[in-house]
DNA sequence: ATGGGGGTTCCAGTTACCGGAAGGTCAAGG
DNA sequence: CCTTGACCTTCCGGTAACTGGAACCCCCAT
């Protein structure tokens, strides 16, 4: 099938696809015509890198699922490892996302935020606190 | 003062102080030798660049911060705006990220992790849940 | 004069793509 | 048969916010 097709099953953006093959995560068979011939296989393959992605695996990251994915013999070990360490990395951007939230909070907090210059939030950036 | 002490004061590597000269953020004076030479001011302006950016704020917000910061007629409630959307974002991400965090949770745990080939994460990634 | 520790510029790379240009291909309609 | 429009191809450049490295200059002490 056609990228446009396989777009379509995946959810990808064809310039998406195109860049997986760039760099050597799913390559295409040709047709005739030079087009980019997709097979069933192929598209299993880039839905999972769709999915993957989307649970914020990186590009390398995807590039281990997928060989780990390929060999039959790998231990799902290898796998949960990866993914515990994802959850860490989660975890720990959500408390830092956490202290900046409050940090900005107490700042709007004081700034009485009318048409006056006076402005708490300037004070603190500016190292006035 | 030269960038070595600008950069212990601010606590920003000197590339990135020249990289903010470079997209007009703060742009120091030059010595005869053609070394930069920073006043308190461009110190302070760095310094509140980074405390700005660590918190969270874009280079172009900071570009905007910096302006309204040397503009002592600006109404507070801009960067009372600016913050308070700024903190939506955070929450905004913070969903995000934990919902990631859940998916991958129930997968990891479904996982048994052992030396042994079958993979229930493997298996969702693949679409075979 | 030489060695080390500043400084300078410019180029390239990072991540994961997206936009657009220039041009080949294909199926349908007149 | 020709045109039109929707596909497809490759390649180039840009994004955010820097970081690393090369090649070279400057200053001070030995």
């Amino acid at each position: 099938m056609n990228i446009s097709k396989a777009s379509a099953l995946t959810d990808l953006p064809p310039k998406t696809i195109r860049y997986y093959e760039e760099i050597g995560l799913v390559k295409a068979a040709r047709a005739a015509n030079g087009y980019r011939d997709y097979s069933e296989n192929d598209v299993h393959q880039l839905a999972f890198l769709q999915r993957a992605r989307s649970l914020g695996f990186s590009i390398e990251e995807c590039r281990s699922l997928l060989s780990l994915y390929s060999d039959s013999d790998r231990a799902s070990s290898e796998v949960k490892e990866l993914t515990l360490s994802k959850i860490d990395e989660i975890d720990q951007k959500i408390d830092e996302l956490k202290s900046l939230k409050d940090t900005l909070s107490k700042l709007a907090k004081n700034c009485h935020g009318n048409d006056k210059p006076d402005c708490p939030i300037l004070d603190d950036l500016a190292g006035r606190a």
